[in-house]
DNA sequence: CGGTGTCTTGAATACCATCAAGTCTTGTGG
DNA sequence: CCACAAGACTTGATGGTATTCAAGACACCG
């Protein structure tokens, strides 16, 4: 019940937080670190000052809620998390998952309502910020700008893949392209290295199940198959892909 | 072979082409009649003119395809279209259908690649704007910016609900979902009228099956259960909605 | 230590795909 | 204008993939 606020707060001002964002694997991508540094960047106008506040997470609590209002934007800085649709039945689909370094949504810039559940699936930190002064400084900024439309073209081009993958994929592809997807991801914020390559995996099966439109018992089967095959190791929060060429060949092909 | 060129260009300046918009079913919504006002109230910057040009193709034909390149941002003015995504099995998936007045992707307005096919179902009128002038022009007016980051959010909403549709959904629902979807658009076009609601529906059921995942024998066989039950009746090219409620209960129950 | 959440496995079932045959329409070239 | 081909739709039979139901093993936590 308590859970309700479990959010803390943490800090709510630009220059203390820099040291944290040192550490961010999305720290070149990100438009985290480069709205703090705009911020500083920025005296000319006014005594102008970025409101952020850090938050701290346990797994598997809400980070906001489809009806809630914000006027804050969320950006993970540690942690999985992910979005979800909630149907009246009590089912789940995931949207998507979110990794350090990713905005929520990028819409939450321009509407205050998320319209889907967003939920820590690890500990998760992240850093919001005040919607009207975050998209104030993107929009004065060209180089900002292109970040943003270049997280939204990314978090578009996931959302056009998923619906190919479940309208037109079986269970073995849309369970290897989730995992090959994520893992990609991954090594783009040099979360991962290593040959073979092995990494934290913190995923349940239900969230694999709720984001490749199965059932948990049906990826408990096809992960079976996948290891009986050789192809992957997964195993108490931790993934390794064995052939890799071998598991991109199942993602892709019929 | 000759397909390849389909398109016929009719003109490329703003002015003659307005009355044409007068009769756009989305003057209201879209940026299309926006951006050609702006183009006139705007003489002050500069000679300002905005290219534009004109467009029609037969049903059936494409209008771009995903791997090439376009500086120009289409816009439907009139007829249907589908964006859909090839497998390299032959298979397809439908990520949307466009109505008059819809740009045929918001992303096109920062990447000159659409990364899908678009297809008209109909014959198909369309207006092609200059992306850096479109964009220059949308985002030195706020009120323009404004419509823009709603027809965003619109783009990605039906995004997400088609992942929902096709997860967590069974085949009745999707039909369902995807016909009342179609029609509540039409309805906000001013396009559909009547009681019962009664309306031209040019799709063609391998439409229906690619949009919704689904084969077209077996979308033949759900649209017949659903005539034999009293709740449409679809046929030649149109569709009446014959018990809505019904219907509707359909398309969100479990 | 019971309770809860996670995962596994097997058996029965449901849903949708595939295959196939046939009707009807639409379009096209002789 | 007709003949023929191609596309669109329907219907039935059969099969495969994934779901549902059920039971049990195991880990973790208060």
């Amino acid at each position: 019940m308590q859970a309700r606020l479990g959010a803390r707060k943490a800090q709510s001002c630009a220059e203390p937080a820099q040291s944290a964002c040192g550490q961010c694997p999305a720290y070149e991508l990100n438009l985290c670190q480069a709205a703090s540094e705009a911020s500083w960047a920025f005296p000319s106008a006014a005594p102008f000052k970025i409101h952020q506040a850090d938050h701290t997470v346990p797994a598997r609590r809400t980070i906001c809620r489809e009806q809630d209002l914000h006027d804050a934007v969320p950006i993970i800085c540690s942690g999985w998390a992910a979005s979800i649709i909630m149907l009246s039945d009590g089912s789940r689909q995931i949207l998507s998952f979110l990794l350090p370094g990713d905005i929520v949504s990028t819409a939450l810039l321009f509407e205050p309502r998320p319209h889907c559940l967003v939920e820590a699936i690890t500990d998760v930190r992240y850093r919001t910020f005040k919607r009207s002064e975050l998209r104030e400084i993107l929009f004065s900024h060209p180089e900002l700008l292109d970040k943003l439309s270049r997280a939204w073209i990314e978090e578009k081009t996931r959302a056009d893949q998923l619906i190919v993958d479940l309208g037109r994929r079986t269970a073995d592809e849309r369970i290897a392209r989730l995992i090959l997807g994520l893992v990609d991801r991954l090594i783009k914020r040099d979360m991962v290295h290593g040959d073979p390559l092995e990494l934290d995996f913190p995923l349940r099966q239900h969230h694999i199940a709720d984001a490749t439109g199965l059932t948990p018992v049906h990826v408990s089967k096809v992960l079976s198959e996948f290891r009986r095959s050789g192809l992957i190791k997964i195993s108490e929060r931790s993934l390794a892909i064995l052939d890799p060429a071998g598991f991109r060949r199942i993602a892709n092909m019929r």
